[in-house]
DNA sequence: ATCGCTGCAAATCATTTGCAGCAGC
DNA sequence: GCTGCTGCAAATGATTTGCAGCGAT
């Protein structure tokens, strides 16, 4: 019998894995936003023998450790990308798909004080611009 | 043989049908923003034998013509209102799931500016933001 | 009489999950 | 050796689509 420690309580250790690290290195060496799907096909090439669900499971292993972003597009589908940009949105090409990031973000202090005059705790967001890049205009 | 006019080049002309109508009606005595399974269950109950694929096909046409605003959410799913409110944005609770709109808009002059010296025509643009609500906190 | 719209069922797409064996620590 | 992680395959959930008949104009 084991003995309860509050260091074993609700704490999952998290492993290093050959295909977490090679998610990751993948990611450092894009720019791009990528979907599960294609993260899934560019590590496939080292990792001929990696699954999906591995793919998805790593995904949000990542994610919950803060060292990639995920976010929801309008398609539908989540993109990630490495962490180190920092806090920052989104220009979605609706021609050609790209998106750059700016990082600029509209949680001014006007724009807190009218939510929170709501009532409401802010804690995180989501400001996605779609339109033309400069190539499709 | 029928003429061709520019009339009937590429216009598909829309028919009225109790179905989209009776979507309709239950969005305008609805405040809130709903699933298209939430508003399937709600139409359902006047009319029995209507289908999940209707509500998904009248959907897209009202919001192709305008009648409603369809917002897709970080759960991945689509949700839907009456276009009456106009332009706006939205507050949704991580705990209870109630979406609050709030009017105000981070399009203001410095952000359209930042964005065009990017060389991006914005069209639209999606602002969400996640938290507590007053009930929730 | 067109041809858009319907119900039904099957198909698709993104994502999740159960399982038995493997691999970090 | 414990237990997190993997590949595989099947399951899930949201949305789309093919089809033959019905209904609005």
């Amino acid at each position: 019998m084991q003995e309860i420690h509050a260091d074993n309580l609700n704490v999952r250790t998290v492993r290093n894995s050959k295909q977490r690290q090679a998610i990751l290195d993948m990611l450092s060496r894009q720019q791009s936003h990528l979907s599960a799907e294609e993260i899934y096909q560019a590590v496939k090439v080292q990792h001929p023998k990696i699954s999906l669900g591995t793919v998805y499971r790593n995904l949000e292993v990542l994610t919950e450790t803060g060292q990639i972003d995920r976010t929801s597009f309008a398609d539908g589908k989540a993109r990630f990308e490495l962490s180190l940009a920092g806090h920052h949105h989104h220009l979605v090409c609706m021609k050609c798909g790209d998106i750059e990031n700016i990082i600029t973000c509209p949680m001014a202090r006007e724009i807190t004080g009218i939510i929170e005059s709501h009532d409401f705790r802010p804690m995180h967001h989501y400001f996605e611009i779609y339109g033309y890049c400069h190539k499709c205009q």
